[in-house]
DNA sequence: ATTGAAATTTTGTTGAG
DNA sequence: CTCAACAAAATTTCAAT
C-alpha cells in the first residue's frame, strides 16, 4: 500500500479541481517550497496514484451534440469471447468508452454522435452488428457534473 | 461555429492521450514552431473547445476498490424537484458523477467505496434516503478503457 | 527520508517582422 | 507563421534537519 499523508490528500484534491496549477502556486497555498511540493507530484506519479492527466473536450463545440450510454446485454454467451466483443466495439470511432460491468448489463457504452439521426446510423450500421451482442438499452445525456469525489 | 481545421484536430488528438505533452514537442512531431502551437492551443481554450485538464486518479491505490455505476429512476415526479435531487446527490461524497439522462432512468451516477461492505453503507445510508429515488438499478465496473473518440 | 535555497534547464508567453 | 527575447515553471544539485 502507498502512503498518502495529509499533504498528498490535499494536493490531490486541489489537481483535481484544476489539473494546470504549478507546483509553485500549490506550495504557496500549502506552506510548502516548489521542490518539495514538485517532488510529492512526481511520486504520486511514479507510484501510479496519478496515472495521467486528461483533456476535457466540449463534444458540442465539436459538433457532437449528442451523447448517449448504451446497456449492452451480451447474447451468445460462451460463443463469443468478450475479447472479440472488446476488440469490435473498441474499433468504433463514436465510441468513447467501453466499461465492463457485472449486473443487468454486460458492457456500457459511452457514445457520442452529430445529432440523433446520425446516433441512429451508430446504433444500426455498428452497435447491432456487434459480434454477439444481445439487448440494448439507451440514456441519452442532458447533463452531467463531475464531483471532487471522497479522498 | 468555431473553426477546427486538420492541425487543430490533430493537436487535440495527441492531447487527449497525453495532456501534459509541451507545444514545443507537439509542434516539432507536426512541422509547427513551439509559439505556433502555443497559440493554437490557447485559442482552442479560450474558445472553450478545452474545457480544462482532469487528474486521472488510480482510485484502487487510494483505497477504492469498488466502482458501482448505479441507475436511478425517480418516484414522485413533481412532488420533488430535480434540483432538490441534484443537491441532495452531489452531497454525496463517495458519488464522483451526476448523469442526468433520458430514457429508463432519469439519473446515472457513478459511486467509489471502499469495498462491497462499504458500498452497501453507501447505498442504504445517502442512496435510498435520497428525496424522490425510486427504482436503483446497480453495475459493478470490472474493468474501463477509454479511447479517442471521433474527430 | 524530506526539506529548502540556489542553480540550471526547459517551457510558456509576448512582441516584432 | 517564424524569429528572437523574456518570464515563469520545471528539474537538478546540494546542504541541513
Amino acid at each position: 500500500m502507498i502512503e498518502i499523508d495529509g499533504i498528498d490528500a490535499k494536493l490531490l484534491r486541489a489537481l483535481a479541481r484544476d489539473a494546470n496549477q504549478s507546483a509553485g502556486a500549490l506550495g504557496r497555498r500549502l506552506g510548502l517550497s516548489q521542490p518539495a511540493t514538485w517532488r510529492r507530484i512526481r511520486r504520486l506519479e511514479e507510484t501510479g496514484v496519478i496515472r495521467g492527466r486528461q483533456l476535457r473536450l466540449d463534444a458540442e463545440k465539436l459538433g457532437f451534440g449528442v451523447t448517449v450510454f448504451l446497456g449492452v446485454k451480451l447474447a451468445l454467451r460462451g460463443r463469443v469471447s468478450l475479447e472479440d466483443f472488446e476488440r469490435a466495439v473498441s474499433a468504433i470511432p463514436e465510441v468513447q468508452t467501453v466499461e465492463h460491468v457485472l449486473g443487468l448489463y454486460d458492457y456500457r457504452l459511452r457514445v457520442v454522435a452529430r445529432d440523433l439521426a446520425d446516433f441512429e446510423r451508430v446504433l444500426r450500421r455498428r452497435i447491432m452488428t456487434l459480434p454477439g451482442a444481445g439487448d440494448v438499452e439507451a440514456n441519452v445525456l442532458l447533463s452531467e457534473e463531475r464531483l471532487p469525489g471522497p479522498l
